[in-house]
DNA sequence: CTTGACCTTGCCATCATTGGAAGGCCTATC
DNA sequence: GATAGGCCTTCCAATGATGGCAAGGTCAAG
């Protein structure tokens, strides 16, 4: 299998299974005489861990060491689940950060009337700096 | 005000104020004669502008826009509701994603014992593909 | 033998930010 | 006046994961 049919079984791109055997994530493949990458269906599953690891949001440094558990037989699973604890939490931080944002959006939109006039509580409050939240929109809507 | 000062007042690193202003998104500070920048009040505010936009996730690009209302005193409000609306969208997108993959690890880690033995369905599930979940955990849960 | 589809390497771009190196300026102290 | 240190300047590089492009080699079908 070249790589071409490796990218399309596996769902990762040519280029970041080239990139991936640079960076050393996966072991230089096979080659044919005339320089092509080779590939078996072992090393197909691996770019399919890969590619669902990446999709569950594992950054590639923490897919090296979910691969080096998941080609040791040996292993314990609680370091995998270690592992996935901590992506949750990751996760989990990232999903409350960006809920802050979005509802201090929601706030200053709601105060904004959005019409053709120029008076706009949300322009107020980014001049204002990081607290101005308190000092418009919440005494604003007495919260 | 040299950089140094207005960047404790504002915020935005030093480092950042020089970035902002080689990518035109704030005009060139004036100088001293010795080649310092050199900052009003009035930039010092533009700065916190940036920060706290930031701060709210919106990118550089979507800030451009921002400030340029901001300066225009004959803007229309329902402009800057609408890129505040687009951000809010944006967020919420990334945070259903990011929502659905905590979920996602979230089953897989209760399904995973998290002892000495090396069977682990969380494994089990990257090596298998972007469905294994309906194969393994949620038929295993019977969800 | 040509054509087109595929492969190779290598370099550039993204986006926002940080870091460092090499050198100039300013202020205070000796 | 010399010197130390802290600030400033510019330029260059790296981050992480990915896409894109270009120049050239290879393979298979016609």
């Amino acid at each position: 299998m070249n790589i071409g049919e490796a990218a399309k079984a596996s769902g990762v791109s040519a280029k970041m299974i080239r990139y991936y055997e640079s960076t050393g994530l996966i072991p230089a493949a096979g080659r044919t005489g005339a320089g092509y990458r080779v590939y078996s269906d072992t090393e197909v599953q691996m770019l399919r861990f890969i590619r669902r690891s990446r999709d569950l949001g594992f950054p590639v440094e923490k897919i090296e060491e979910l691969l080096a558990l998941w080609r040791d037989r040996s292993r314990h699973s609680a370091d995998v689940k270690r592992l996935a604890q901590e992506q949750i939490e990751g996760l989990q931080r990232k999903i409350i950060e960006m809920q802050a944002m979005k509802e201090t959006l929601q706030h200053l939109a709601e105060a904004c009337c959005g019409d053709m006039r120029p008076d706009c509580p949300i322009l107020i409050d980014l001049g204002c700096g990081p607290n101005s939240i308190k000092d418009h929109t919440l005494t604003r809507f007495g919260q």
